[in-house]
DNA sequence: GTGGTGACGACAC
DNA sequence: GGTGTCGCCACCA
């Protein structure tokens, strides 16, 4: 838990995604208590790109299901990361992101009960 | 210390 | 409903 600095908080939420789902930056961010500040989640993914650690930043997507930040990992690598998880992309964006939406502070809350 | 920037979100038009 | 604008706060030059 080193909440040292926001964006390493961030890190943590990412990476407790499970696998085959998806949340967005504005979930991350109200997890945070800073649900105004989701642009810091997103500087948080850019953080992200040169860490030792493996940041699932491609399951991290925008209030819309957009594939957001998939130009930042070059190409379609995104998609296919995505893809390759049972998740359906359609232009750019997940099919059935509500379904596959993974609230951290629904979930973690769950956890804690 | 100040200013500019950013993988977003909400609101206004 | 699409586009434009503001706000939000941490990080870098």
């Amino acid at each position: 838990m080193t909440k040292q600095n926001f964006f390493n908080s961030v890190f943590e939420v990412v990476k407790l995604i499970p696998y085959g789902r998806v949340t967005s930056y504005g979930a991350i961010a109200a997890y945070l208590g800073a649900k105004s500040s989701s642009r810091m989640v997103g500087w948080a993914m850019n953080a992200s790109h040169g860490l030792e650690e493996k940041i699932p930043a491609h399951r991290v997507l925008n209030r819309n299901g957009l594939l957001t930040g998939k130009m930042h990992f070059g190409g379609n690598t995104m998609q296919e990361l995505l893809e390759k998880e049972g998740i359906e992309i359609e232009n750019d964006q997940v099919k059935n992101f509500k379904t596959l939406f993974w609230d951290p502070e629904k979930e973690l809350m769950k956890d804690f009960n």
